[in-house]
DNA sequence: AAGGTGACCGGCC
DNA sequence: TGGCCGGCCACCT
């Protein structure tokens, strides 16, 4: 976590995300110990837009609202992704979210 | 080198 | 009850 870049550590705990779950900034900030910081984990996921092997479909806010969904592709790519997982998605917003919430502080 | 920005979160009015 | 504001840390220009 300290040798490593900070996007690198937020790009673990993302592809550490199950199939069918989604996790929220606070929740993986909180994994790096950085929680006040959760700005930093968005910020990481914009540099990870660009690549494929981080998931940030599966990144959401605390709110459960698909926040970068016009980011991905300006479109309702991240929805399509999600739904495709299995997760329901009405207005931009994760149903179920505690049930398919992920909390990489307790599985890392 | 310094300033500005950002897919957030939490607290306060 | 809901909306506004500040804070935080790292990356970019």
């Amino acid at each position: 976590m300290a040798d490593v870049n900070f996007f690198e550590c937020v790009y673990a705990v993302v592809r550490q995300i199950p199939y069918g779950r989604v996790t929220s900034f606070g929740a993986i900030a909180k994994a790096l110990g950085t929680a006040r910081s959760a700005r930093m984990v968005g910020w990481a996921m914009n540099a990870s837009h660009k690549l494929e092997d981080v998931p940030a479909h599966r990144v959401v806010n605390r709110n459960g609202l698909l926040t970068g969904k016009l980011h991905f592709d300006g479109t309702n790519l991240m929805q399509q992704l999600l739904e495709n997982e299995g997760i329901k998605i009405i207005d931009n917003q994760v149903q179920d979210f505690d049930t398919v919430f992920w909390r990489p502080e307790v599985q890392i």
